[in-house]
DNA sequence: TCAGTGACTATAG
DNA sequence: ACTATAGCCACTG
């Protein structure tokens, strides 16, 4: 089952399998799209905590059903620590994160479990960035991650 | 087991 | 500020 989010600047859209969300696809908004957010008709509580989140920045859900199996571990650790440690507006880099997950020296790492992340968004990959203040990179996209940070007021 | 990979980083020009 | 480079680590085939 699927259902949407739809945003000024994206379209997020949850898959769902056994009542847990395998994976977000993230894509950038095209041309000419609504001004105001609305999601798919009868939202799940966790679509409807992300559209409270980017309309009144409410924080999302700390129960929100994931499905982490097969996650390799460390992926694991990172993407749990990322998703207490940095709420909206808040900025981390690789380093960090790899730190703040146990593994100071494995900012690389870190990296690759962010270009893995199955949930883009409610798992805020987009809040991390190089420690020179660069961007780093975006799956969907940089210009895109430039978007979503902006819109949560950070500008590097 | 091990070489290859990449959304990193510190350092050197 | 930019480029090159070597070191770094979890994960993969």
């Amino acid at each position: 089952m699927q259902e949407f989010l739809i945003h000024p600047e994206f379209t997020l859209t949850l898959i769902w399998k056994n009542n847990l969300i395998e994976k977000t696809l993230l894509q950038p908004a095209d041309s000419g799209t609504t001004s105001c957010m609305k999601t798919s008709p009868r939202p799940s509580r966790a679509l409807g905590n992300l559209y409270r989140h980017y309309l009144n920045r409410e924080p999302l859900h700390p129960e929100i059903p994931l499905a982490w199996k097969n996650m390799p571990p460390f992926r694991a650790r990172v993407l749990r620590t990322l998703f207490w440690l940095v709420p909206w507006g808040r900025i981390m880099t690789y380093s960090g994160l790899a730190a703040m997950a146990g593994n100071p020296g494995a900012a690389r790492a870190v990296g690759t479990a962010m270009a893995c992340n199955p949930w883009p968004v409610i798992i805020p990959c987009h809040r991390v960035i190089r420690a020179d203040r660069g961007l780093g990179g975006f799956s969907c996209g940089t210009e895109l991650k430039k978007k979503l940070l902006a819109l949560e007021d950070i500008i590097l």
